[in-house]
DNA sequence: TTGTAAGCGTTATCAT
DNA sequence: ATGATAACGCTTACAA
């Protein structure tokens, strides 16, 4: 590994001239410019990033923190998230909480140690306090939240449109003639789960179809938790017709158990579910999905935090990034 | 963020002493230990990883390059990875070359630059030359090659079983009474193509079937190409009655088009395919798949370059785990 | 047992 | 236009 040090020497100049001309800050002699340059590139230098680190106090390196990689949705996510990183010369340093708020926490904790620049997350389920998100916001340290946020944290966010995702998804259910739209969710505190729920009753009171408590339903990640939703579902007087499923997870839970229980989607019952899956259209049978922009996200969070590291003066005007939902209707809702 | 300086000073030490008594190094007074590591607790001390990098001239992060991170299979794989690293005290810095051997070639550029302990890589379909890797090499580079590897490169290579994996599916069509048993796989000069050929093969020999190279299809990544070559392959006189399909791509590619043509699945043709969809028994119809290890192999790869990059002796003997595929046999093959 | 000083690679500041 | 020096945070001979 070649040195500035090793180029100074061999060229007969200071360290100082050496490290000017390779960055072109001073008014350098053009041709101890040229000189240097040309030396440089011959040995194939590259500026040590640890140096360079440990000097400025910045690391060019970002912290992602998912629940979970190997997940359609947040790997689509760290895509985008990557692609902007790489192009802007950050490397991206991935951790997962794995839905632990304990793991977030030391997640948190070791990024911080690892001195990132700033830090995309999307909050665990199980993560209700906020004091590591708010601790490092009082440090006037660049964080980013996207796809599950909370209020408590004033910062960027970055989210998919919830409420219209799950409200043009109910309209649709409705259009078909369904009215017992029976709503498979996630964990009642999350935002996601709140906005979706939001804009399901919203379609329902446009339609003027009474909203019905009974109806929804909220799973935790034991998948015994959502036979049981499902079969309670089934088991009302007044049986849903329709089931609309807020993730990826308990979309296909659900498709699952109603096919166990030989039950006809989607002439029984039409399905609906948000999910990234790229195969919805092969499943059986073709799926209509609620699908989250995904890689956008990735993008537009990568952007705004990587904007705000690099940017002067430290008076950021926060704001709420809200990204379309697409929603494509297939089979499982066609009647 | 405190510093040793910042401890030292508080409690009257000097720097190293303060150092020493962090790591317990040298005898130190056991009053004074305490009293700094409490202190340091007290204070939140996290020391600079940065300012170790550079004095030690490790990173403790890996590299990782994947063709590319949104695909089931290398979410699991990185996933794998993850939690190794994670447990050791490495981070992973993540790249994906795209299939493209120029982003392969810029993202060793980048992670050398960046300095870290070593990379695993799985290589990029257009990769052919392979000096990039060699000259990590020659200079006693850590590098682990999985999944996609080479010959040319003498390191440690993690794979599946692809021979096994490739033998079980066709025996397993054979002995549904298959015979004629089209081959749709990757591109030729690979080494998983190469290894899943052969396991084809074998089994074709072990069943006194003539191998045909006619109905062997190679196939870029132009979704066109498959189109084209499931058509060949239906206008062949003595058409297929078997698919088996190589690659994730390349099994959906399959299933979306027999299923747009019409053709019924398994009676008039079986399929079988190489993924690791987590939904493939959600699919129309329920998928037959030979699955990859991909969880394991990044675990076992991260492992194997975290041992070699904390070995003394730089005396290493080089080997190649192959890992169980696993045939999970469902409706598109069963007769 | 503890302190001093040099060094890892780079750059900013202050000479010259 | 160029050079010397100090500093970023830490470790480690060497000295005391």
């Amino acid at each position: 590994m070649v040195t500035i040090k090793d180029i100074a020497k061999a060229l007969n100049l200071s360290p100082s001239t050496v490290s000017r001309a390779l960055r072109g800050s001073y008014e350098i002699n053009p041709q101890t410019k040229q000189l240097v340059l040309d030396y440089a590139a011959k040995m194939h230098y590259y500026p040590n990033p640890i140096a360079l680190s440990l000097k400025g106090s910045k690391s060019k390196a970002i912290g992602v923190i998912v629940p979970e990689i190997a997940h359609s949705y947040f790997s689509q996510v760290i895509n985008g998230i990557e692609e902007v990183a790489y192009k802007r010369g950050y490397h991206v340093v991935i951790f997962q909480s794995l839905e632990s708020y304990e793991r977030e926490v030391i997640s948190i904790e070791n990024m911080m140690a690892r001195r990132v620049d700033g830090v995309l997350i999307s909050i665990s389920s199980y993560t209700i306090d906020f004091a590591h998100l708010q601790k490092l916001r009082d440090n006037q340290f660049p964080v980013v939240l996207f796809d599950r946020i909370t209020d408590e944290i004033d910062t960027f966010k970055v989210v998919a449109d919830n409420f219209a995702g799950a409200f043009a998804a109910t309209e649709h259910l409705i259009s078909t003639g369904r009215r017992r739209i029976a709503h498979i969710t996630s964990l009642p505190w999350l935002s996601i789960t709140q906005e979706r729920l939001e804009g399901y009753k919203s379609a329902l009171a446009k339609y003027d179809i009474a909203f019905d408590e009974s109806l929804v339903k909220y799973c935790s990640f034991d998948a015994g938790e959502i036979t049981m939703a499902i079969k309670s579902l089934l088991a009302l007087t007044d049986s849903p017709d329709a089931f609309l499923s807020m993730a990826d997870r308990l979309t296909l839970s659900c498709l699952t158990n109603l096919k166990e229980m030989g039950i006809n989607i989607p002439t029984d019952i039409s399905l609906v579910g948000f999910s990234n899956l790229t195969v919805a259209h092969l499943l059986d049978p073709p799926f209509s999905t609620v699908v989250q922009p995904a890689f956008e996200t990735g993008q537009t969070a990568a952007q705004l935090l990587l904007d705000w590291i690099e940017k002067k003066d430290k008076n950021v005007d926060f704001n709420t990034k809200k990204l379309p939902m697409k929603l494509l209707i297939r089979k499982s809702s066609q009647l």
